[in-house]
RNA sequence: GGCCCCAUCGUCUAGCGGUCUAGGACUCCGGCCUUUCACGCCGGCAACACGGGUUCGAGUCCCGUUGGGGUCACCA
């Protein structure tokens, strides 16, 4: 039985690494017919646990990656917070003090660094001297009379080496004696993450240990434990890390600064936030970040466009399937065609899967994506009316694929705000409504037109425009321009006729004579 | 710095010894379409880090160099 799991420590937020990492979890475990459990490493956690999780959960929900056992979906292994195994990890450590892996010791941690800086200086590796080690009642009564505490570490071999068959990686031998004796449980007893971690892992029957590269050192002194407990090991996977945009290095939450220099980086930036602006969105630099899955929730992306943008960051089928549906994806996932090497995270082409998506979701849909933006926005009333959602409707038609994500129908504001609040651009008034000589005149003349116009629907109005631009002797470009400036105050939108159409003559006629003013 | 990992167009990648004068996608650059902005369509630029081997034959295997990265906590 395939189970695999994903152990995210409650932070706060749902990083984009993490994401691609449980996603890989989760199609193992799909693709076998197996389990995904979400596990929660709150081992260090002083802060708000349910708190600090919830954004995480959702992250995972609104994505669509759901989990087997883990919080809020109890089964037959938990509990699932480390918070709650305190006694089991303790039993664990008793055991490996007992069978002589790990001892006892009462160094205080100036002296551990003491020591540690003498090798530095020395340009030798640090490994402990042992020399606050107590294996016997009579050494940890020496120690304790000192008024010393413990904390128990791991008696790490200092000779041999251990092999790790990874199945991304391959085989990987690592010397043991250039493991630490680390630190397996704090003086007041709670434990640390590698303890915990292997506990779990066999507590929970896990079969496959995929995770992210930054974790392959770790790897020895967690089968170091495992052997020691007794436990069957799993299989690892290390799967390389989401690097940068244009970098290799680690993408990190708190470099937004620096990623913000990105010139594509910033663009989903800048696009995500001026709809947050218009929302009225509280910004916080906490999560309304690209790297953090929040933000293209809050945005209005695509779950399955943003899973298929991940899926390919460091995974491929073969040289030309990029579309994936969930399905495919789990038919098709395997570790061997994981890369090796780190994939940087490309804005570019996350915008090109999204926009991919979204151009194929269909217009009642997206007038449901859409509407919940509208409202926020306070743009429309709510509950939604059959009349606001049939005009939305007009115009996510009509906007067709200018709409990339749902917040981008704050694009076309204009047709919710009153006739008189209307602001025309600066610029674009100028160049298409002052400065050619004859365009007021023109568009007065065709605003009795239109006052006059039989019917008012887009395909009339088109008819209607090229016979008055027909009997005027002159080129479209001299009127539709200042057309557009007029009645949406803007340079450029959808097609000018639908757009007459969708605000009606009665609307369309104040727009004009409020812009000859 | 030690240890470990990695290395094909700017980016994501295909390539598991000959079919590679290296394929696809995104970006970019031309052109077409066009009432603006998009979309769409057509075309184009662009890569096997380097040096040694092995082999009849290497992007593909081995070694080294260089470069990049990860990790070295009483964090996870």
């Amino acid at each position: 039985m395939v189970r695999t799991r994903f152990a995210p420590s409650p932070t706060g937020y749902l990083h984009i690494g993490g994401v691609r990492t449980a996603l890989f979890n989760w199609l193992f475990a799909r693709r076998h017919g197996g389990q995904f459990i979400l596990r929660i490493d709150d081992t260090d956690q002083q802060r708000n646990v349910a708190e600090s999780l919830e954004p995480i959960l959702a992250g995972f929900r609104w994505l669509g990656i759901d989990w087997d056992e883990g919080p809020d979906k109890e089964g037959p292994h938990g509990p699932y917070f480390q918070s709650q195994k305190l006694n089991r990890y303790q039993q664990a450590a008793d055991k490996l003090l007992d069978a002589g892996l790990a001892y006892r010791d009462y160094a205080r941690p100036e002296e551990i660094q003491t020591e540690r800086e003498a090798a530095q200086s020395a340009k030798r590796d640090f490994i402990y001297s042992r020399r606050w080690m107590a294996e016997t009642d009579r050494q940890q009564a020496a120690f304790e009379a000192e008024d010393r505490q413990s904390v128990v570490r791991l008696k790490m071999p200092r000779e041999g080496s251990v092999v790790i068959d990874d199945l991304v990686r391959g085989r990987v031998e690592v010397q043991w004696a250039r493991e630490q004796d680390h630190v397996i449980q704090r003086a007041d007893g709670t434990c640390l993450y590698h303890l915990a971690s292997v506990v779990d892992d066999y507590d929970m029957q896990i079969s496959h240990v995929i995770r992210a590269e930054e974790h392959l050192s770790n790897t020895p002194r967690q089968v170091f434990i495992a052997q020691g407990l007794g436990y069957e090991l799993p299989q690892y996977a290390h799967v390389p890390f989401v690097a940068e945009p244009g970098s290799k290095n680690k993408l990190s939450k708190r470099k937004l600064e620096k990623y913000l220099k990105n010139r594509e980086f910033a663009k989903i930036y800048d696009h995500g936030q001026r709809i947050a602006e218009r929302l009225g969105l509280e910004i916080s630099a906490d999560t309304f970040n690209p790297v953090i899955v929040d933000f293209y929730e809050q945005v209005g992306y695509l779950p399955d466009a943003i899973i298929n943008y991940i899926l390919l960051l460091g995974w491929s089928l073969d040289d030309k399937t990029e579309e994936f549906t969930r399905d495919e994806m789990i038919e098709n996932f395997s570790l061997e065609r994981v890369n090796k090497a780190p994939a940087s995270f490309d804005p570019q082409k996350l915008t090109a899967f999204q926009s991919r998506y979204m151009s194929r979701v269909p217009a009642d849909e997206k007038v449901l994506l859409v509407l919940p933006y509208l409202e926020t926005a306070g743009l429309i009333d709510s509950p939604v009316t059959d009349e606001t959602k049939a005009m939305v409707g007009k115009i996510v038609q009509a906007a067709g694929d200018r709409i990339t994500v749902s917040g981008d129908i704050l694009d076309y504001a204009d047709f919710f705000t009153a006739d008189d609040e209307l602001t025309y651009d600066e610029k674009a008034f100028e160049k298409r409504l002052r400065k050619p000589p004859d365009a007021a005149a023109l568009l007065a003349d065709f605003k009795e037109i239109l006052a006059a116009a039989e019917s008012f629907d887009a395909e009339s109005l088109e008819k209607t425009l090229k016979d008055f631009v027909e009997a005027r002797g002159i080129k479209i470009g001299q009127i539709i321009h200042a057309l557009r400036v007029a009645v949406t105050g803007k340079a450029q939108g959808f097609g000018m006729f639908e757009t007459l159409a969708i605000l009606g003559r009665e609307r369309c006629l104040v727009r004009i004579e409020q812009a000859l003013k």
